[in-house]
RNA sequence: GGCGCUAUCGUCUAGGGGUUAGGACGGAAGAUUCUCAAUCUUCAAACCCGGGUUCGAUUCCCGGUAGCGCUACCA
């Protein structure tokens, strides 16, 4: 490495400040689990240490990148609560940085000219390969003389800029979770740093932008750690202090390959849709390849994770997206909510099910969350699963009328139960409801658990609910009797749409 | 192919030169009998393979194997 002055010693001064970390995804898709876990990290670290948390949004790639993307990632951001401290900044209006340094490694003679054309490189790789040689570029530019290569771009030959990376010599890094990682110079291809076209590529503008915006600490996926030694060699010929770098370990399929749209939804917004409440979506990413000191970790909080969460907890190995996991943080998140919390994201899922909630006291629809929040997987099933808490239109799941309202007498029974409770001068309590159908049973000298689960059914049209007393309760008289008088033509119909 | 990274129950992980290798999700069984997608109890389930170092390796070293990543004028 002759000719680079010396920065490891200057790793220190950038991370002893209160660190500045960053998020540059590229609005070239949605945000997607795994760049949303990589911006978790970077904030909890931020969090943690009081540092400052950077969104920086990385559209040089003009062909690919969309504004609507943009949008994308930056909803996807507010969904999952990441509240950044600074930016969001767009690469393509920080152009001029690019050019500026770029002219300064071609200053300093660490970067050149390069006149091949694109397919001619493309020419070589093909041949390359198929000999079975290095597809890396050979540098054949790098002999072009400085006034050759003035003059024929003064006179319109197109040129990109290429850096000149070291012919011997290794480089490393110390990175924060694999330790020290170390690539032979002559590994290392004279990456493009400016397109002919005058647009940065990725390496020029990260490394530009890491060191314009003081960027501590690079948290970001693994599958950077091979860009890493050219981004070390732009810090050491820029004279500029390195980063820490910290290569987090990928998300993989159940497949163990890498996670795609084949491995069902990658859009943390499909998440948003499919109920998962932000909250419980951080506590299962966070520990998606990181563990608090000890490992044992369940359900955790946000200032829980924030204290907790630091570099060294990082596992070194990708990890499986595990799906049945998330649907269980989920739903102990949810149980964890409050009514009243719940009750807004709650009325999003009944306007999407068109369920215009019958009974709109908001005491009572507070009351029945709490009744039945401690069933729910997600927020749809407040309007699916307990659908019929929430208004008289619902269907019963056939599953649960074959289940539990087969019999035709106990049908009848259930009828005439609804007709009992409608004459009955008793309250509506729960312990009043149940003594009435006690009393029922053993009048008509049947076990009360046939009835219990035909009630059920006739009920909430599920055959999984809270207490049925607690149901009737919740429910009142009118409805409880309307609904049992139903049963017949209830079970009529879920029996006909079986077939 | 080349280069790099990784390897503990099915999954996420803890641990560490001598342990009954711990926890959580999931699974199984049981209890509750008013259902279960709720609750409680119990159980099954792992150190990739081969060498070396050592009194002793799952742990340290080397090799293999496998998986993953990168190998663009994408990021």
């Amino acid at each position: 490495m002759a000719g680079f002055p010396s920065t490891q010693s200057e790793v220190t001064s950038l991370a002893e400040a209160a660190p500045r970390v960053r998020f540059a995804p590229s609005p070239t898709g949605y945000l997607h689990v795994g760049g949303a876990r990589t911006a978790l990290f970077n904030w909890l670290f931020a969090r943690h240490h009081h540092g400052t948390f950077i969104l920086r949004i990385e559209d040089t790639d003009i062909e690919r990148s969309t504004s609507e993307m943009v949008e994308g990632i930056l909803q996807g951001m507010r969904w999952l609560g990441l509240d950044w401290d600074e930016g969001p900044y767009f690469q393509t209006q920080r152009m001029d940085l690019y050019r500026q340094t770029a002219a300064r490694l071609i200053a300093s003679g660490h970067a050149y000219y390069c006149f091949c054309t694109k397919e001619e490189l493309e020419r070589k790789r093909a041949a390359a390969l198929a000999d079975g040689r290095s597809a890396k570029y050979e540098g054949i530019c790098r002999g072009v003389p400085r006034e050759e290569a003035a003059r024929r771009r003064a006179a319109g030959e197109s040129a990109a800029v290429r850096f000149a990376v070291p012919e011997t010599g290794s480089t490393y890094f110390d990175d924060a979770v694999l330790g020290r990682v170390e690539f032979a110079n002559n590994e290392v291809e004279d990456v493009v740093l400016l397109r002919s076209d005058g647009a940065p590529t990725y390496h020029l503008s990260v490394v530009a932008d890491d060191i314009d915006m003081r960027i501590s600490h690079i948290i970001r996926g693994s599958d950077h750690i091979s860009n890493t030694p050219k981004q070390v060699m732009l810090y050491e010929a820029l004279g500029e202090p390195m980063p820490v770098f910290a290569h987090v370990p990928l998300i993989l399929g159940p497949d163990k390959t890498r996670l795609s749209k084949r491995h069902g939804a990658t859009s943390v917004m499909a998440y948003r849709d499919q109920g998962i409440v932000p909250e419980a979506f951080r506590n299962f990413l966070a520990l998606l390849g990181w563990a608090p000191p000890g490992g044992t970790a369940g359900i955790l909080g946000d200032a829980e994770l924030i204290r907790l969460f630091d570099l060294d907890g990082i596992s070194k190995s990708n990890a499986i997206f595990d799906r049945a996991k998330l649907d269980w943080f989920n739903s102990e998140h949810i149980r964890a909510f409050s009514a009243e919390k719940l009750l807004p994201l709650v009325e999003v899922e009944w306007k999407k099910a068109g369920i215009e909630p019958d009974l709109m006291d908001r005491d009572w629809l507070l009351r029945t969350i709490d009744l039945v929040k401690p069933r729910a997987r997600n927020l749809r099933d407040f309007a699916t699963l307990f659908r019929a808490y929430f208004t008289d239109s619902f269907e019963a799941d056939p599953a649960a009328v074959e289940k539990f309202l087969k019999d035709e007498n106990v049908r009848q029974m259930l009828v005439e139960l609804g007709g009992r409770y409608a004459a009955s001068e008793d309250g509506f309590s729960e312990q009043e409801t149940e003594k009435l159908l006690y009393d029922f049973a053993a009048e008509k000298e049947m076990k009360a658990g046939p009835l219990i689960n035909g009630a059920r059914v006739a009920l909430t049209g599920q055959g999984v609910a809270p207490s049925l007393f607690a149901v009737m309760a919740m429910l009142g008289r009118e409805r409880t009797v309307s609904r049992l008088k139903a049963a017949q033509e209830m079970a009529a119909r879920a029996m006909n749409q079986e077939v």
